[in-house]
DNA sequence: GATGAATGAGCTTTCATTCAT
DNA sequence: GATGAATGAAAGCTCATTCAT
């Protein structure tokens, strides 16, 4: 367990001061992801850093921003990642392929903040919700253009409907935020693995003539 | 508070005192599924049914026992319909097809209970979570012997991982709770058929010689 | 003192249920009195009840509404009464007397009331504020029009300002907020004939010709 | 908060280190006339001043502290006048004129501070809060005994209460401190004009045998 | 069956204050 | 002189729950 042990400060500042607001993100993150929003208290949070509860309030001006900094963190990198590959060399398959392979990496390395984005950015408030949600629409659109070039180009099947095939595409992969780490045996390089075998070539046999 | 006049509904009175607790079971699924169970409170559950919030408490002990109420209600009818699919004639195909069909049928009939059992079940304390956690794997189980036994008759492609297929088919059949009914023109029947296509044969067209 | 003793309720109910809401205003201007609005706390408003403090929130939204509540009672009465001697037979001089006579009292009986409208409604939002404002203005209003009057009728003397003057009468009637029952062997009989006294003739000795 | 960049202010900065601790309790005068003593922060102090909350620390040892400053500030002055005149020449009239003269141009000038007087010093701890009351007390039998001259005199009415006529004149003449600048076209000069013209003649005409 | 009244516990947030630097 | 960081205490408010009626 990676996280259980071992964060508390050595005193008051042990770090940098810059560094200190991003381990509030993070524990939030943590605590977020595995209380719910709602179901977490500013305490839990402060508990976890080893602070005292009203200390939060002097990096951060209320929960919902702490909330939004977490579900903001790795919305851009995801993005960006996606985007290179995107915008580099190879097909659509091959583009997808890497997509998936980067999304499911980003899952593994920031469980909790992709669980965050995914089940809790619905709870901030309509502004700070927008901004999210067009950062995830802006991803979608980069893997839908790929979608839709692969379809076009005949790198992908034709009768695809490419809106509910993009839809697919994200739902299978933020799936995994559901059971990752709980599943004995299975690693995101594992999932990974199966999830572009599927998505490729779906679960029936080859199908020569269709 | 003291608010003077009525406020009884005339229609949904008059059934018989059975079906209040229904109406309570369906109000709380709708909250809690728009809500998050630690988002809503039993004031809103109460508002949505034109009750006194204390009034609840005749038909539930608490909101936990609501909530474990609105989770148990259609995972039964679920696995059923899995069941009679996964007993019946047809090869893993026809059957995997069915089931997927049935699921998302339930999905698009019952959406605000299935948000519920999905999101908001992990609320529940240990014992009645068990409960749940169990019939989800059981139903699991049965769609993982089809997949299994597909495999093994060479109706699904053999290089598979049952464990993380399954857990694939689950993961793309839960995913419409998060958008279904905002992504315009676009019916669970097309979602159905579309993911059906997607899972039997992936998005690439087909491999002859694989 | 007529508020210190007993006051406690005998159990939960005591009093009709309409009647709660008012002791708990009455309690609210007394607090809010005494300590300024927000030098006071719900929970000083609670103990002078023997409630619990959360119990408040049963009859007022907000501490706010409280005081919203406290700064409305007696506003209009106040503007009754003025507006019946304004209303009623007698020259500038008898309805003057009259009104200044009758604030004194109202003073008097409900000071903590009054302390609040003069002292604290400005801490009020402003949507309430302008209310209790709007009101006072009437009430400034049916004065000044008195004094008005009186100077064109020649009954008050020609050379005055007459909105200058209102703001005088109402400034001097309003100042045994600050030492009402703090000056020993001064009662409001005392203070209404000094006042009206003072008001008509001044405090230097009849100037025949002026 | 961890807001990188400065934010010193030109301007004030530069003066002598004296000169710093009045700037605060002008700010703090200003801030706890505007919100209340209690309804202001000391944050608020600090952002009137372009200074950090912390600093101000500096200068006064707590909040208290401060207001204690801003009430003493002002009261000796104006004591100083009024005894300049009463130890002056010239009848109780006389006296009496210059005194409301003067009350009222200091109320013009140094607004804040009376007002701060005059309502907050009520939440000074018992000790400050007597200081201040026994200046209070000393002004007040500066008035009073030049009043209770004018009766023994002549000079004015004989059928006075000299305490009662000593609060009236306080009363009158602070009751600016809740209008002064949202009375259009009042001025400082105007009030003093038409409150020296009232209390010496009152409002009725002159009456000539009485 | 249903509700008005009440409450204990807990929540987010504010704030005056301290202190090392 | 001034400030960044931190904190204890308390505030207003919400909420699930209880209970007499």
């Amino acid at each position: 367990m990676p996280q259980g042990a071992a964060m508390r400060a050595a005193g008051p500042r042990a770090n940098g001061p810059r560094r200190r607001a991003e381990e509030i993100v993070e524990a939030a993150a943590a605590v977020f992801a595995e209380k719910g929003y709602h179901g977490a208290s500013t305490q839990d949070v402060a508990d976890r850093l080893g602070m005292r509860q009203a200390s939060l309030y002097y990096y951060f001006r209320s929960k919902e921003a702490a909330l939004e900094q977490v579900c903001l963190r790795d919305v851009g990198m995801m993005i960006e990642r996606a985007l290179e590959v995107a915008n580099g060399d190879g097909g659509a398959v091959e583009k997808l392929s890497g997509i998936v392979r980067n999304h499911l990496l980003s899952l593994g390395e920031r469980l909790a903040f992709v669980r965050c984005i995914l089940r809790e950015r619905r709870f901030l408030p309509k502004e700070s919700r927008g901004r999210i949600n067009r950062a995830m629409r802006r991803y979608e659109r980069i893997v839908q253009a790929v979608i839709e070039s692969g379809i076009a180009s005949g790198a992908l099947r034709r009768d695809l409907d490419a809106r509910v095939t993009t839809l697919a595409v994200f739902g299978l992969c933020n799936a995994p935020v559901d059971w990752l780490g709980k599943e004995p045996g299975v690693t995101v390089e594992d999932i990974a693995r199966s999830f572009v075998q599927l998505l490729l070539g779906g679960i029936a046999p080859g199908r020569a003539g269709r």
